[in-house]
DNA sequence: TCTGGGGTCCTAGGACCC
DNA sequence: TCTGGGGTCCTAGGACCC
């Protein structure tokens, strides 16, 4: 058997995993559901997550609610509550900083943490540090995690997905081919449907065959962002380890059912969109200088266009213009749909404005939405918003009409 | 995996410039 | 107005992730 690497340590990457993340917070929040079978999404009709318990009896993710009750009787099915998962996130994230400096949060559930040199201040193996992770994550916010140790962030990936939950896995360089061989080449992390069947065809099967392909095969038939993958499987660094947190696109997407062929209501929809968006990007101090659109028809059809604003903007009363100018170019009144979606980029720090706008007037409009950030904050998200989105709101939560803002009282 | 919502990065190809 | 070569910027679309 091959070795893809002489050295044990080079450096350390750990890969935190949090199990069954959405359940675990919900259970943490109401112990009575703990060891239970429980599953989140009830308000789509799909499982976006279940507990081991859940798992156990066969249900999965991306099931229908009522395929899950007939497999699971009893299972108990909960609407998703994101902000609460948020606010355990950053108490996860809080917990990992006391450990390392160097932190990536790599999604609400995931962080990287970098290791290296840290077993001197600690005087303990990388295990013993996971294992101090583990426990103060656990006693701190009743939750459990797996981790995963290894020499770079892809083998981290594999370790922490190799035990769970509560699980422990350390990939020291000189032992990668024993842990390889067992991983399946579509369950390595950045591998999808496609490359896996690609590779398939050249008899690759586990992650091992991958590792252990010549550099001239793997740059001949695949693109940068692989043959970083096939790097880090051979246990050399690769992917960049991100410490900063500012997004680089904000994006609100809403389904609805029935589909609608309603202008005026779909236009609402994405009116509304961009408000939850903008609401976003001002709690970043961040403006768009991008604007795009997306509307999925009833039969899964993509329309997109993309517009340049004129200057960076995170006001829904300055955008709607150029949001109703791109609506009208690919909205067609003979097709039903299903979904809308704003998506906000090019986003800057700083907003600059134009010689030619009036100042006075884009500084008034920005105070008054200084007043609806915090009135949203107080009452509930989107208590005020633009008139026109008013149709996307249920006529209970609407009561008081004004020709610009509403305010839901 | 039959369809929820929020992201990132890469590549090919066109427009435009010298 | 036939025709080189090289560079940059931008956009659309694909692939992948949680």
């Amino acid at each position: 058997m091959q070795v893809l690497s002489v050295h044990s340590w080079p450096q350390a990457i750990a890969h935190l995993d949090a199990d069954a993340f959405f359940v675990s917070c919900e259970q943490a929040s109401r112990p009575a559901l703990k060891g239970k079978c429980v599953a989140v999404g009830k308000e789509r009709g799909i499982v976006i997550a279940l507990s081991y318990e859940a798992k156990a009896k066969g249900v999965k993710r991306g099931m229908f609610v009522s395929e899950a009750k007939r497999i699971c009787p009893g299972i108990i099915i909960l609407d998703s509550n994101h902000e609460n998962y948020g606010l355990f996130s950053v108490r996860m994230f809080e917990i990992l900083k006391r450990f390392s400096p160097k932190i990536e949060e790599y999604s609400v559930d995931e962080a990287f943490i970098d290791l290296t040199g840290l077993r001197r201040l600690y005087s303990c193996s990388y295990e013993e540090m996971a294992s101090k992770i583990q426990n103060a994550i656990e006693k701190e916010l009743s939750i459990t995690v797996s981790v995963g140790i290894s020499i770079t962030k892809v083998l981290a990936k594999i370790a922490s997905k190799y035990k769970k939950p509560r699980g422990i896995t350390a990939i020291p360089g000189n032992e990668i081919h024993l842990y390889l061989r067992n991983i399946l080449i579509e369950d390595v992390w950045g591998i999808g449907p496609n490359t896996a069947s690609l590779l398939k065809k050249f008899n690759v099967r586990t992650a091992l065959d991958f590792a252990l392909k010549n550099e001239s095969f793997v740059k001949k038939y695949l693109s940068k962002p692989y043959i970083q993958v096939y790097n880090e499987l051979r246990g050399k660094p690769s992917i960049e380890f991100i410490e900063k947190i500012s997004p680089k696109s904000i994006s609100k997407a809403k389904s609805f059912y029935p589909p609608s062929d309603k202008e005026s209501f779909i236009f609402s929809e994405l009116l509304k969109n961009l408000e939850l968006s903008c609401a976003k990007a001002r709690r970043f101090s961040l403006a768009a200088t991008k604007l795009s659109i997306f509307l999925k028809t009833s039969d899964f059809q993509m329309f997109s266009i993309e517009a340049k604003l004129s200057s960076p903007s995170a006001i829904p009363l300055m955008l709607t213009e150029n949001l109703r100018e791109v609506f009208l170019k690919i909205y067609k009144p003979e097709l039903a749909y299903r979904q809308t979606c704003v998506v906000m980029s090019g986003l800057t720090e700083k907003i600059q404005y134009s010689l030619f706008d009036d100042i006075s007037k884009i500084e008034k409009i920005i105070s008054v939405y200084n007043a609806v950030d915090n009135i949203n904050m107080r009452f509930g998200r989107n208590s005020v918003h633009l008139g026109a989105s008013s149709d996307s709101y249920s006529p209970k939560e609407r009561t008081l009409n004004l020709p610009l803002l509403n305010i839901k009282v």
